[in-house]
DNA sequence: CTAGGGTTAG
């Protein structure tokens, strides 16, 4: 934690500012576009050279100072500066500057597990009068997306229904879409979804992992061709609308393969996934792979689903073992389970509810020696300094 | 010489 608010001597203000003769290299543009510089290669060097700044009681920080420091603090999930922060913004009367108000909601909504920090921030410019723009309303949608806050989102939305000129913001529109299908309210996410008359790439894909999400298997991959051939029949066409093309991307095939997953279409699925690489040629990642075995998993294709992880050219992590082992549980396959719990432990990743899920099958096929085994393992293994807050960092 | 935004397995 890096303390800074105790060191401020007292508000700065403007008149304070254009008082005070600097030295050139102290000026706030000068000092700016260093704090800027490092929010890309080294945030934390952005908050230090700040904190730095107000403990030589330099007041030579201005609105973009701060704006650079909460955005290193959302980057570095730095919560307690961040809070911090936005304590300072208030502190030298920041409040009314839109960027600043933004920024700290992002900040709110990447640090803390609890949004509504962000939404909060949202309510008190209402109280003061702070006019929310665009870009306000899509940050303020996401956190509620994030909460699965449907009446809240309802709120926002009722909000910008004021602001026609603003359903051509197409940032907004899928922040919109994508809160809807967050709080489960799918039909009025495809009501928006239709409304949209330029989409893009995600607007598509928050739209596919909708239906996904509901279990609307069937419109998430109609959807998909759609798409697909749409954008046959614009290549087809003239060179003008090439540029027009909505490529499918990584993500928008991460909807496509949790639809295959849910709806238990395996073949459909290994096709998609082969489709990816091959035709759009995307690598692969991890929640790719993820997919992939939780589709052969749910179908109970367990050794498939083995010697697909263990093809699989980058490291398997800890969800893709778990994976193998709650499906192993299901099906009762105590050898691929075996085999998975070690892995977990090889990751160094076994959580408590892993070694119960291996008991089980144990209990379960009668297996008692192995039983009374892994409990004493389980006694044994109890190694100091992991807390269950380190290990529930592994859901997130 | 500088400001804030939207899609991602389980």
């Amino acid at each position: 934690m890096i303390r800074f608010l105790h060191k401020v001597a007292k508000p700065f203000t403007s008149v304070a500012q254009s008082q005070i003769n600097f030295p050139k290299h102290l000026k706030p543009t000068r000092i700016n576009l260093s704090l800027k510089s490092y929010l890309n290669s080294n945030p934390t060097k952005t908050i230090l050279l700040f904190s730095d700044l107000l403990r030589k009681k330099i007041s030579a920080v201005d609105s973009y100072s701060l704006l650079y420091v909460i955005k290193a603090c959302a980057k570095k999930s730095m919560d307690t500066e961040g809070k911090q922060t936005h304590t300072l913004v208030i502190k030298l009367g920041y409040e009314p500057i839109i960027f600043l108000q933004t920024s700290l909601m992002d900040m709110y909504a990447a640090t803390t597990n609890k949004p509504y920090r962000a939404i909060e921030v949202f309510r008190q410019m209402q109280m003061d009068g702070v006019e929310p723009d665009q870009v306000t309303f899509t940050v303020a949608l996401s956190a509620c997306a994030d909460m699965g806050a449907l009446d809240k989102g309802v709120w926002i939305h009722d909000l910008i229904s004021r602001k026609p000129e603003f359903s051509e913001d197409l940032s907004l529109m899928n922040s919109l879409v994508n809160m809807y299908v967050k709080c489960g309210d799918i039909r009025k996410a495809m009501l928006v979804f239709d409304n949209i008359r330029v989409k893009d790439v995600r607007t598509w894909t928050s739209m596919i992992v909708g239906h996904a999400l509901h279990g609307q298997a069937e419109e998430a991959l109609r959807l998909f061709s759609t798409l697909e051939e749409e954008n046959k029949l614009r290549s087809s066409q003239s060179r003008g609308t090439k540029d027009q093309l909505l490529v499918p991307n990584d993500v928008m095939f991460i909807g496509v393969l949790m639809a295959c997953s849910h709806a238990g279409m395996v073949e459909e699925g290994k096709r998609y996934f082969r489709s990816m690489i091959e035709e759009y040629g995307i690598k692969p990642r991890l929640s790719h792979f993820g997919c992939m075995v939780d589709l052969l998993c749910r179908l109970g294709l367990l050794k498939e689903a083995y010697s697909f992880i263990l093809a699989m050219p980058i490291q398997p992590n800890a969800v893709i073992w778990r994976t193998l082992l709650g499906a192993s549980g299901v099906h009762g396959n105590e050898e691929l389970a075996a085999v998975a719990q070690s892995k977990l432990r090889e990751l160094n990743a076994s959580l408590v509810g892993d070694d119960v899920a291996l008991s089980n099958i144990y209990a379960a096929k009668g297996m008692w020696e192995e039983k009374i085994m892994l409990r004493h393992e389980m006694t044994q293994r109890r190694t100091p300094g992991c807390s269950s807050v380190e290990v529930g960092k592994l859901h997130s």
